[in-house]
DNA sequence: AGCACGCCGACT
DNA sequence: GTCGGCGTGCTC
């Protein structure tokens, strides 16, 4: 008899272990490694799904009790066995469930998830229920009494109230609920709703280069045409790759430079060893001119990974990788575990992008990840990006990933001119305006030469935050700690908006503090600047760009579509419209605020502005003409700003590091972060407190806090933070295990920690 | 005794 | 995640 190790596909920390299971006869051939099952789980016997991660002759539990598998899924079976240990690596790496990390590196991702919303409408008078409430509380019935309350308090008599929602903030389960609807107090409707993760992000509305029938083989594509550094660069690599040394690379090259030829001609080298590729690029939507271009040159061979493929044209794809009919995936993240048994190389383009990131279990970086694929396949990795991470080159610079340089642009592009204005020089010239002299000189000049020009302010809606002039109080949303944003509503001002939570309320026509009829807006943001072009250039056609007018289906091509059939001549926008657009018409760039993201919360804010102004510097001067740009700031001296005006990548980097050498941060030093949350402030205090003091034993690791979150209150819940530092890693590795340890010992239920690193 | 509530542990 | 068991504290 045989038994499947079974992971259960429940996502908690107490179930993250295999479950034996006896396979039945008849279906010994389809039980392999990696396949999805079905299995009776609990008393119960409810049906669960599950995977097989092992097989075995012994059965290690009590013979009698072990049920049997009820059904054997053959689709989706995991294709290569190593991306079951890749998957085992990245529940040890980032601390997930094993079942997380499976449905990470499974091919067909989390499948549409159904929320199913729970409504309660109240059936009897508010009299009637306040008598019941009363009543209630007379029988002790604390629970139903807290919901009457909650329907009385909450206004339940118009609309219904979220089941959800109710139970959190009044801190009743959801099954008295029941009681109350038996009785006939209130009614429960359930509303379906779907909401299919992989639409979040859409791709441009470009169409593809049609498809060659998959006959063509890669020579009759000729080979890229490349320049003298680009080819010593892919020679150099080729020689390495030809002695069978695999390791890491990071392509540092400006704007520019032409780093995409250099991954062809490393791609080309790897496939002639008939060898797979993997490109991963940071956001589909808004790389389509680099995916274009693979196509372009390798034509079949190649299977773009985009958000518009269902669920089972995702599994084709990988299907038709594992048969070996696609050498080369291009995706972003999740293209990264696309089932090539004979993988030679991993390119990773716009390294030091957030997208990398993952933001949802398992919480795994991309970079870490390619890199130890790359080692359990023998795989190269190649990085590149203008503005490398401080981690990426911080590592080159250590020897850890070879550095190739390229400090010249390709072919005739010049980089372009950029000048700093001061804005406090601005001010002092009793210009009040959101555009500097020379700024509004330089967009008079484009308009009349009937040239385009790009405006980016990172931040969104009309203005900071509103204030009351008299008495200093700023509008808060009621749930989270932060300003509430101003934004245009029905082509006036008038609408607050909590970019953390939604909430929306009116824009109050007194201070809600102190009545004073003085209360504006503080800051600046797109709709404004708009606003403000408008204005001023009144023959001016504008179109804007920010998370607000790409929410649409075909958001983000409609606009950069109409901006480069030459339908504006300014484009106001947020960081998206900096990110891997070509408009050969734009010769001007101008960024309102340039420091404005320089002191937004984490210590990568210096690295963070010098990527955002050297990309929106890259944006200008693409095409023929020369292009200008201009910063606006008011820190016209901070390194992170100089550095980006000229270019000057490694000028920043030696400047950045010494701060991160100072202050113990990444790469130098790493950084636990334990993020408290409670709707209870003592709580969660207690907590934090228990948690830093419990640390007082650890050598060499600096503790800070506890203290409040930058966004104190989110959502109702109070949030603590603490951050730990240490050279070591794994030390606050271990530490972190300890705290979950101790959340386990019970007593904290009313607390919810989540601890990140780095 | 009988019920409602809420906590805790098991799940092969 | 979901269920059932069980202790607590109430009503009748």
């Amino acid at each position: 008899m045989i038994f499947a190790e079974v992971i259960v596909d429940i996502s908690v920390k107490s179930l993250d272990r295999t479950f034996q299971y006896r396979i039945p006869e008849e279906w010994e051939e389809e039980a392999v490694v990696g396949a999805q099952v079905v299995i009776p789980f609990g008393k119960g016997n409810r049906q669960m799904k599950g995977f097989i991660i092992g097989l075995s002759n012994a059965c290690k539990f009590d013979l009698e009790k072990t049920k049997s598998i009820l059904s054997i899924e053959k689709q989706g079976v995991i294709a290569e066995s190593h991306l079951l240990s890749l998957a085992y690596w990245i529940k040890e790496q980032y601390g997930s469930t094993m079942n997380d990390a499976i449905k990470a590196v499974m091919p067909v991702r989390r499948e549409v998830r159904e929320k199913v919303e729970r409504t309660a409408h109240v059936l009897v008078s508010r009299d009637a229920l306040e008598a019941l409430r009363q009543d209630y509380l007379q029988r002790h019935y604390v629970a139903k009494a807290r919901f009457c309350d909650a329907f009385l308090q909450e206004d339940a008599f118009e609309a219904g109230l979220s089941c959800g929602e109710l139970a959190k903030k009044w801190k009743v389960s959801g099954s008295v609920l029941k009681g109350l609807e038996d009785q006939g107090v209130v009614q429960v409707s359930s509303v379906r709703s779907y909401r299919n993760p992989l639409d979040g992000v859409r791709m441009a509305d470009h169409s593809l280069p049609q498809r060659n029938g998959g006959e063509m083989a890669l020579a009759s594509f000729g080979r890229v045409e490349l320049n003298p550094r680009q080819r010593e660069i892919v020679e150099d690599f080729a020689e390495e790759y030809a002695k069978g040394i695999r390791g890491q690379y990071l392509i540092h090259g400006v704007t520019g430079s032409g780093k995409t030829e250099v991954y062809m001609g490393m791609i080309e080298e790897v496939l002639g060893l008939g060898k797979q590729v993997i490109v991963l690029i940071p956001e589909i939507a808004l790389t389509f001119q680099t995916v274009n271009r693979f196509y372009e040159r390798f034509g079949d061979m190649v299977s773009i990974m985009h958000s518009r493929l269902s669920a089972g044209e995702r599994y084709d794809q990988f299907k038709r990788a594992k048969e070996g009919l696609i050498q080369i995936m291009i995706g972003p993240r999740s293209a990264l575990f696309a089932p090539f048994r004979n993988l030679g190389l991993i390119v990773m383009d716009e390294e030091h992008e957030s997208g990398y990131q993952s933001d949802s279990m398992p919480r795994y970086h991309a970079r870490e990840v390619a890199v130890q694929r790359g080692k359990m396949l023998g795989a190269s990795v190649v990085f590149g990006s203008a503005t490398p991470s401080l981690e990426a080159y911080y590592r080159a610079s250590s020897g850890e990933y070879k550095l190739y340089s390229m400090t010249e642009r390709a072919g005739n592009a010049r980089l372009p001119e950029v000048s700093i204005v001061d804005l406090r020089q601005e001010f002092a010239a009793r210009n009040y305006s959101v555009f500097s002299r020379e700024l509004q000189e330089k967009m008079e000049e484009r308009l009349g030469r009937r040239e385009q020009m790009i405006l980016f302010i990172n931040r969104r809606g009309y203005a900071g935050f509103v204030s009351c002039r008299t008495c200093g109080e700023v509008i808060q949303c009621d749930c989270c700690s932060v300003a509430m944003k101003p934004h245009e509503y029905r082509g006036k001002v008038s609408l607050l908006k909590c970019h953390y939570c939604g909430r929306e309320r009116r824009m109050p026509e007194t201070c809600p503090a102190c009545g004073s009829r003085y209360i504006g807006t503080f800051g600046l943001g797109t709709q404004q600047v708009e606003e403000m072009v408008r204005k001023r250039f009144p023959t001016a056609r504008v179109l804007r760009m920010d998370a607000d007018t790409t929410s649409g289906k075909e958001g983000h091509s409609r606009i950069l579509g109409a901006f480069s059939r030459g339908e504006a001549d300014v484009l106001v926008g947020t960081q998206m419209i900096v990110k891997g657009h070509d408009f050969p018409k734009v010769t001007l760039v101008g960024v309102l605020a340039a420091d404005l993201s320089l002191y937004a919360g984490d210590y990568r804010g210096a690295e963070k502005t010098f990527q955002l102004l050297t990309q929106a510097a890259g944006r200008a001067g693409r095409g023929e003409r020369p292009g200008q740009v201009v910063f606006q700031t008011y820190q016209p001296e901070h390194y992170s700003i100089t550095s980006a005006a000229e270019e000057d990548y490694i000028g920043f980097y030696r400047q950045e590091l010494k701060v991160r050498q100072m202050l113990h941060y990444p790469p130098i030093s790493h950084i636990l972060e334990v993020l408290v949350s409670s709707e209870s402030q003592e709580r969660g205090e207690a907590l934090a407190e228990a948690f830093s003091s419990n640390l007082g034993d650890v050598q060499g690791v600096v503790i800070l806090g506890p203290a409040d979150a930058g966004i104190a209150k989110l959502k109702n819940s109070y949030r603590k933070v603490l951050y730990i530092k240490s050279g070591n890693e794994q030390v606050l590795r271990d530490i972190a295990a300890r705290g979950e340890e101790f959340l386990h010992g019970g007593g904290w239920k009313d607390c919810t920690v989540t601890f990140s690193f780095d």
